[in-house]
DNA sequence: TCAATACTCAAGTAGATACTTAACCATCAC
DNA sequence: GTGATGGTTAAGTATCTACTTGAGTATTGA
């Protein structure tokens, strides 16, 4: 299954900005249609969109348009390619600092 | 102990740069020194400072200064701010569609 | 003491970014 | 049809960002 495309600079980026990770949040519950979206946003609708296309772009959210209203949705693809790269970067750490810890405490033979 | 202060807004920005996503994977292996974070990359020893301090501040990279060379190392409580960030979401996405999957395959009775 | 190393800091700049406004188009209810 | 709703698009702008250059400081080794 083609897996609609995920580049993880995209991602970050895309989850960089404040009010684009505020729409994400929304998102989380459920689908949200665009002007739902922005009502509680103290933006012009516009601007949404505009954040909606760079997170669409980035496989953050996936939008439909049914008549004259669009739905957004969360895309959890990207939302795991990007826990992924951290979680790679975290525990690639951690071992390093496990192993310190056992040469630490190796009792000496 | 006072964690070194964890701000989700700046993690997310400092991660939003694909430079220092690059520093911060460098660092994943262990501690490094300013001037061999700037070796591989194609910019300036300043400008590689410039997103050290930003990687500083929002608590992903601590570092320490021995003589005349500061060693840089990850500070992984940020890259769990973020990881737990995504994941809240993902998941929160995630149970809202098992939930729909049950209703939808539930036997009638 | 001298030169090399390893940063540090300030100032300037080109381009990116997050907005706005305003005009526009499509759909729906009546 | 008309008006309201929901969204789209383009153009302009102020601010932010990632860089550079260049000049400076502190430390180290010979």
């Amino acid at each position: 299954m083609p897996q609609p495309r995920v580049d993880i600079d995209r991602v970050f980026h895309a989850l960089g900005d404040p009010t684009r990770r505020a729409l994400v949040r929304q998102l989380r519950h459920g689908p949200v249609s665009v002007s739902n979206l922005a009502l509680p946003l103290a933006i012009t609708l516009a601007a949404v969109v505009q954040h909606l296309q760079i997170l669409e772009e980035s496989g953050l959210v996936r939008t439909e348009k049914l008549g004259r209203v669009r739905t957004c949705s969360l895309e959890p693809g990207g939302l795991s390619a990007a826990e992924k790269w951290i979680e790679d970067c975290r525990t690639a750490w951690e071992r390093r600092f496990d192993k310190l810890g056992e040469l630490l405490s190796e009792p000496d033979e």
